[in-house]
This record gives structure tokens, C-alpha cells and sequence, in this order.
DNA sequence: GACAAGATGGCAGAGACTGTCAACATGGCG
DNA sequence: CGCCATGTTGACAGTCTCTGCCATCTTGTC
């Protein structure tokens, strides 16, 4: 089975799969594609029309399958089943925090294994160009969000804590850092590993604010 | 002496301040009239030759003004004075990490002192457009990393840490989660109050981080 | 094969943004 | 005061992203 058809079933399963199946099919095409004319002459120097022109399609398809330009580098498969599917899939933990770093950790660990040159190029665009980047940062963190919500809320804790929405932001952080690290190394380091050491580095680094956020409390100043 | 005053010295000093004073002024002008149109009607129905035409200028020249139309949300004057100034005038502190949010704190106690409804308004647009919504958390990123590689900077530490760039990244998240909060609340609360709080339930996280942490480095999974 | 649902392409158009250039304001200086 | 250098503005034309609309073709179903 493959990819395509699993985030078919996942999805609005009453209709035909194949005709899903074969839309995943030609958005990897396209974005294909684009990635390639986007590392031979840079993001702002490839137009839509061109991008279009080399997958075939018209410009106006181009927009039905990728809601804007960005999205073509920010998309990837696993982006069409719901990232639910994966939440409930992992063995469970019996912390909501840890739970959700075996499954940032799961998912980062896919999309490495699946195809590193492919991530490397979107990563590459992503870093560089600062509009897709931002899109970038900010998705990862309702990515995020939304795993801690949902896993929180199985918990019986409200998503709307304080304490859930910063670990979120901050987990998001880990993920930023050992990314950019992994992409300023080529590509060669272990990006697992790098998430590890992101995840330690925030348990020390939160660790020395301990004494600080009891100092705080006082004065505005 | 103003704010206006204040950036200019710190700015491109040489020329005549008096330029670059008006000219933060006409910005001003510029950024009440669109958040104004932004208030009635929505950010998105409001185009750029209208914002123009409200504040007496072409539209060239709002481009000149800010660099895209997200920009006229995200601007404030505090921009124009490099964001160093602000950290070499604190008070010192032991830690590069307490003298961060010390730095942190007292920016964002600066602004939202200095006019609460016009921060409300901006982050307002903010939180609601999408678009928008991602440059402010990247820019947030972005100063943050620069106050904490300033800092590491300056106590010999390496700013590539790891460590300093995953701090970095979730103090921001304890701004990001205070600032929401406090729109949520309708800007009534104190927001160096919720920012403590968020810095609290970091170094709280974190805690509950440790025994997690140490049981990564294991296998992929 | 016929029919319904969906996918596509082409076209026209709005709106964000840029390059260029000529007109204009400003501040300093003889 | 007049003049020059420098910086600021507006107008215009043009590019590019993105959208609505509609006619056409493909696909899956019966």
C-alpha cells in the first residue's frame, strides 16, 4: 500500500481513491518540478507560468492544487491525512508531553527516512527565502498546537493552559533548531539524533530558569 | 526628547535628523490611518491605494514607507532604533538567559505602556491574518535569536549553540503565549504579569522535560 | 453508451509590488 | 538671497500572484 493510498483512506473516503490518488500523484509532479527550477535559478527568479509549463498543467491548475506559490515547497504528502491519524496510531505514554515528542520525533523521522534529497531541497527554499519561511515557522507551530490540544485534551487538561500552549511553542522550537542544524550540516548528521539534542537542550536550558521565574514576580521595571 | 529623536541618534546619525524625524512621523500617520481602515472593514478588504489615499500620499509612496502592506502592522517606532541599543543600556545581570528577559520584559513593558489601543489594534490584525500572523512570529523569532546571540555573544558563549538557539526560540514562544492571552482577554490584563506567568510555565515544562530527555538517545522509533 | 461529478484550461481582471524618471522640497553655503 | 547637492515624492507602465467564471473534457458508475 502505498503513501498516496493510505492518506486517500484517511481522508474523505466515500469517493473514488483513485482519482485522489492520482491528484497526490501529479502535486508531487509538480512540486517536482518546481523545487527543480527554484534550486537552479532561486524562488523569486521562477514564475508560477514557468513551473506550470514544465509540469504540463496550466497556471491556473497550478493554483488548484497549491492554494499559492509557497505552498509548493511547504507541501508533502503526509500533509493530506490528517495528522490525527498519526497522533492515535503511536503506542501511548503515559505523559501527554512525552507523547507528543515520540510523535513529532515519528513524524520527523518519515519524512527523513522517505526521501532525504527531496526534504533537503524544500528545507534549503524554506530557510532562505524569508516569506516561505515564515509560513514555515508558523505551521510547524500549529502543527504543533494541534498534537498538544489533542493529546491534552485525552488528558483531560484544558489546551487553552498557559503551560500546554508554551511547551508547544517550545517542543515547535526543538524541531526549528535541529532542522536548520541538520541543513547547515549538509544534510549528513542524523536528524533524530539532532531533535534529541534539541529536546535536551531545552529540559537543561528550562531547567536553569527555575530560579529565575521565582525571582520574577515583582516589579514591572 | 521623543521617540522619534531617540531612533534617529541611534540611527544613520550623519545626515540631518530632522528628515528622519518627519519621516517616522509621516510613518505613524500612515500606520493610524490603515489600522483605522483595517478596524471597519477588515484587513483584507482594504487595498493599499485606499490606505494611501486616506493618508494623503501616492501609493508609491507607501511602499517606500514600509516594504509590503504586512509591514504596516508589524512596524513600530521601536523599530527604527537597532534593538542593540535597548540591550547594551540594561542593568547587568549574572546569566545571559535572566539578562534576555529582563530585555524582553522591559520591551514589551515599553510598548505596551507607550500606547495600549494601538497595540491592541495591531495585534489584533495580527493574531486574525494568516499572512500576517506568520511574519509576526518570525519576526519575534528572529529578535529574539538576535538578543540571545548578542548576549552569549558578550559572555563567550557560542551563539550556534544549541542551547542558546533553543532558548532563544522558546522565550519567544513565552512572549507569543502572553501576548495572545492578553488579546484573548481583551487587553485588559497585565501583560508583564502573563509574561512572567509564561516564563514560569517554561521553566515548569521543563521539569517535567528531564526524566523524558533522558530516556531519548535511545533507538528511532 | 449515457449520465453525473469532477478536473482542466483559457480568459479577464483585481491587487501587490517595482523600475524609472521628472518634478519638488530641504538644508547648507557662498 | 540664490544655488547646488541630496533626498523625497508622484505618475506611469509593467510584472507577477491569485481569483471568478465558463466552456470543455475525463472519469467512474449504472
Amino acid at each position: 500500500m502505498t503513501l498516496a493510498d493510505q492518506a486517500v483512506e484517511a481522508g474523505a473516503g466515500r469517493q473514488s481513491m483513485a482519482r485522489a490518488r492520482r491528484r497526490i500523484r501529479a502535486k508531487c509532479h509538480v512540486q517536482a518540478e518546481a523545487l527543480r527550477l527554484f534550486a537552479e535559478r532561486g524562488y523569486a527568479q521562477v514564475t508560477v507560468d514557468e513551473i506550470a509549463r514544465a509540469a504540463d498543467i496550466s497556471s491556473r491548475t497550478f493554483f488548484r492544487y497549491f492554494p499559492s506559490k509557497e505552498d509548493v515547497v511547504l507541501w508533502d504528502e503526509y500533509d493530506e491525512p490528517s495528522l490525527r491519524e498519526e497522533v492515535w496510531g503511536l503506542p501511548l505514554a503515559e505523559d501527554p508531553l512525552e507523547r507528543t515528542i515520540l510523535i513529532l520525533r515519528k513524524i520527523i523521522y518519515d519524512e527523513y527516512l522517505a526521501d532525504r534529497d527531496l526534504l533537503f531541497a524544500r528545507i534549503s527554499i524554506a530557510l532562505s527565502t524569508p516569506s516561505v519561511r515564515a509560513r514555515f515557522v508558523a505551521q510547524q507551530i500549529a502543527d504543533a498546537e494541534l498534537m498538544f490540544s489533542t493529546i491534552a485534551g485525552s488528558w483531560g487538561m484544558r489546551a487553552e493552559d498557559l503551560d500546554a500552549r508554551v511547551m508547544a511553542a517550545s517542543l515547535y522550537a526543538a524541531v526549528m533548531v535541529a532542522v536548520e542544524r541538520w541543513h547547515s550540516g549538509g544534510g549528513r548528521d542524523d536528524l533524530g539524533r539532532l531533535f534529541d539534542g534539541a529536546v535536551r537542550a531545552l529540559a537543561e536550558g528550562a531547567w536553569r530558569l527555575q530560579p529565575i521565574g521565582l525571582r520574577l514576580p515583582s516589579s514591572p521595571g
